[in-house]
DNA sequence: AGCACGCCGACT
DNA sequence: GTCGGCGTGCTC
């Protein structure tokens, strides 16, 4: 008999087992390995992963599958195996794991049919009871096992059958399928069209159609999100067959046009060359600053890996933010597959396909993409490694960096890490060896670094008052508006303000549910707060002493955009954060500003320091650098250094050298003057004694646990339980563990929930998830949620 | 995750 | 004397 192993598809760990189930005559011919099918399971129906099949002798008392859910499978051995990597490493459900390797449409329920719930001997006992049930359905039901909506219908009304189905004599089963395969997107283009003449003949007698043809005049061409834009079928059709418009159902092939490399890029590009032909599992630190030509070293790397007739998986911190990297791979490479949040569920189904089937062997993607399903990987490529949305921040807390490392081992793949700015951890492993190290020195193409100034906020107004923006940026901003250049003005806070002080006793305004202050937005005119997103009216009178001396304190985004404007009311000022890219394509066109010169200064957080490349920019002004200098983490040092080199790389990336002004407090803070100097090896000789110094990462691993509840005592006490229970471990171990806390978190409290941490240092990795496993085995305390975050990015 | 089984407090 | 609290353990 065949029978098969299920992992159930229930968040818990305790199911982190298999179960053997009973395969049906029907489905004995299929594979069902990596398929998910129907099963009863502790009296209910759950649906499980098929990830072993065998034939036995005997297990007739097996409960059987009730059905196969999945036409496609949707996980192969390999990704089978990272899971249960997964399960192990970050102590997750085996099923959480899985759940995140399958496309979600495919976790969507399509076309229900139906099937019966009960036995002829069930159907019996119910009748001696006196429940009469359609015998004409349940005989069909047990005859033909399931039977679609519309067969159920010759039987019973659709009432009685909703009924049959509610009482649950009769189920209700989803298949997973698609409905309709989505259209590939189309690009038009312009076609036989003359805008003098054939222009005002529309105007007059088609102006929807006229008005798609005013698009094409800027922009040569269109694509994909036409209905967006409101462009009807109907009009398209009839452009398409005026010949007004040509289709271009291919993507455009790639350019097959070599690059002159220079001679560090032809280095680079032959070391990982070698490395991947060496054909087993090598990792490197591509480090160069930007403009040093990292681009093209993965385009020559993935190249080789194709011609090996490997798949190329290419992971980009945000796509948004890394529109340039999307375009040269998409010119350079062809059988590309992107992977955006901007896609439908449908498309990225499509996409999810195109990848397992082969046709697309480049992958190019966010965090998720580093569990597509290429076969044959040969390469993956982490451009700037050290972003911090590698890490994610819900159940499991994976880390790519770390789940690209296993499946490079698993696949003998090439691992390539890319920075100019790395994560202490990532330099420190090629200082060690452990990673090797391909340095990109100096921008390619003349450009040259820029000059930087710091500007002391302590001494830098000469008459007393203070302002957003020293004399000085102020004058070289003119100066770049009168030479005709671009401004980026850089401030890591968005709102207008982020604190409403009171005047008599000093209250600052904060959310009623986070400890966090609020910040004032201008154009919603509301306090917000930027944990729970709660809006409120902007008071006039103090919460705690009723007072009306109340005053707006410090600046985000929105009161520098403000005062730039009124310093300089003949630029063309935009703002660049989440509140002013959040309306769809407003993004899109800020950025298109800035690349044609319609805009002069752009105001904006990190969204601007990151991955935006326009020549004109030649001055970058950090309004606010102690912003990110204090905050409560030991990675904010890192993290401020790693902000302000980024931002300061905005300027200057054509020929003119570009400048860039720091505005700080604390002008002798050795991480403000090394981000100056762009000097990474000193800042990374700084940052690592002192995290040696103070046992953290990369000399330990840290596990945070962080309690939450709605009742302070309990998260504390919790809290304080744990605490003690892993001094006992600790006791016990002998090893080098450290335990900080308990303490209450940075965030005190968000939407309601209190919040308490500890932080367990640990040289050995596996000895820090044994702590977890036995926190995780021990009763959870009542009301208060643990949860395990290894490896944390914050600790706030 | 659900759900059943099981042992100690306030009630018709 | 019972109803019901949620702690513990199991689900092929």
């Amino acid at each position: 008999m065949k029978t098969v192993e299920l992992i159930i598809n229930l968040p818990t760990t305790k199911l982190n087992t298999t179960f053997t189930y009973m395969v049906p005559a029907q489905y004995e011919a299929e594979v069902l390995f990596g398929k998910r099918v129907l099963v009863n399971f502790g009296g209910r129906r759950e649906e499980g992963f098929v990830v072993a099949e065998q034939q036995v002798a005997g297990g007739a008392d097996l409960k059987p599958i009730l059905k196969v859910l999945d036409t496609e499978t949707v996980f192969d051995i390999a990704l089978l195996d990272l899971a249960r990597w997964m399960a192990e490493t970050y102590l997750c459900p085996i099923a959480t794991a899985l759940s995140l390797m399958v496309p979600k449409i495919l976790r969507i329920k399509k076309g229900t049919v139906y099937m019966a719930a009960i036995d002829e001997l069930e159907n019996e006992q119910l009748l001696q009871q006196g429940v009469v049930l359609n015998t004409q359905l349940l005989a069909r039901l047990w005859e033909a096992g399931e039977i679609s909506h519309r067969q159920a219908l010759q039987y019973v009304s659709q009432a009685e059958l909703l009924d049959l189905v509610e009482s649950g004599y009769i189920m209700a089963v989803g298949t997973y399928q698609l409905g309709r395969r989505p259209r590939q997107p189309h690009t038009y283009l312009l076609g036989d069209f003359d805008f003098q003449t054939d222009l005002v003949h529309l105007q007059r007698r088609a102006p929807r159609q006229a008005a798609i043809m005013e698009l094409l005049r800027s922009s040569d061409q269109l694509d994909e999100d036409l209905s967006r834009l409101g462009i009807s079928p109907a009009s398209l059709q009839a452009l398409l067959s005026k010949g007004y418009l040509k289709i271009q159902a291919e993507p455009p092939r790639p350019q097959a046009g070599e690059m002159i490399l220079s001679e560090d890029q032809q280095l680079v590009a032959a070391r990982l060359r070698e490395a991947l032909h060496s054909g087993s599992s090598i990792e490197f630190l591509l480090f160069g600053v930007t403009g040093s030509g990292k681009t093209e070293v993965y385009v020559q790397a993935a190249r080789t890996a194709l011609q090996q007739g490997k798949g190329v998986l290419v992971l980009v911190p945000e796509i948004a933010l890394t529109r340039q990297l999307v375009e040269v791979f998409a010119a350079r490479l062809g059988d590309l597959a992107v992977l955006h949040s901007g896609l439908s569920a449908g498309e990225r189904y499509e996409e999810w396909l195109r990848i397992k089937n082969g046709q697309a062997r480049v992958v190019l993607g966010a965090r998720s993409a580093v569990f597509a399903p290429l076969p044959r990987l040969g390469l993956i490529i982490m451009d700037e490694e050290q972003e911090g949305s590698y890490k994610q921040e819900e159940l499991p807390r994976y880390h790519t960096r770390e789940v690209a490392r296993y499946r490079a081992q698993q696949e003998s793949a090439v691992l390539v890490l890319g920075s100019a700015t790395p994560s202490i951890e990532t330099f420190h492993a090629a200082y060690t060896g452990t990673v090797q190290l391909l340095p990109l020195l100096g921008r390619i193409g003349g450009g040259q670094m820029p000059e930087v100034y710091i500007e002391d906020l302590k001494t830098a107004f000469q008459n007393d008052s203070r302002g957003l923006i020293t004399p000085r940026l102020r004058d070289k901003i003119d100066e770049n508006l009168n030479r005709g250049e671009q401004v980026i003005l850089f401030i890591n806070r968005r709102g207008y303000s982020p604190m409403t002080v009171c005047w008599e006793c000093g209250n600052i305004a904060s959310c009623p549910s986070c400890s966090v202050g609020m910040t004032y937005h201008i154009d919603v005119e509301a306090n917000v707060c930027h944990y729970c997103n709660l809006h409120l009216p902007v008071e006039s009178q103090c919460r705690a002493c009723g007072s009306t001396h109340l005053q707006l304190m410090g600046a985000g985004t929105q009161r520098v955009e403000e005062h730039i404007r009124s310093l300089f009311p003949l630029a063309v000022v935009a703002r660049l954060d989440i509140d002013s890219s959040r309306r769809k394509g407003m993004q899109k066109s800020i950025l298109d500003g800035m690349k044609s010169g319609q805009i002069d200064i752009l105001v904006g957080t990190q969204m601007v320091a990151k991955g935006l490349d326009f020549p004109a920019v030649s001055l970058v002004g950090i309004i606010d650098a102690d912003a990110m200098l204090n905050l409560p983490d030991f990675r904010a040092g890192e993290r401020c250094f790693q902000l302000l080199v980024q931002a300061a790389g905005r300027a200057g990336r054509s020929k003119a050298r570009g400048e860039v002004i720091i505005q700080t407090f604390n002008p002798d803070h050795p991480i403000i003057k090394m981000a100056a100097d762009q000097d990474y090896l000193s800042f990374y000789q700084y940052e690592v004694d002192l995290r040696r110094r103070l046992d953290y990462p990369p000399f330990t691993r840290l596990l945070r646990l962080v309690f939450s509840g709605e009742e302070e005592h309990a998260v504390q006490a919790a809290s304080q339980t744990t605490a003690q229970f892993i001094e006992e471990l600790i006791d016990a171990s002998e090893t080098e563990i450290i335990l900080l806390g308990p303490a209450s978190c940075p965030l005190n409290k968000i939407r309601n929930r209190f919040r308490y941490q500890l932080m367990v240092k640990c040289a050995a990795p596996g000895l820090l998830r044994s702590v977890a496993a036995y926190i995780l085995a021990r009763p959870s305390p009542k009301n208060v949620r643990i949860d395990l975050d290894f490896d944390p990015i914050s600790s706030m």
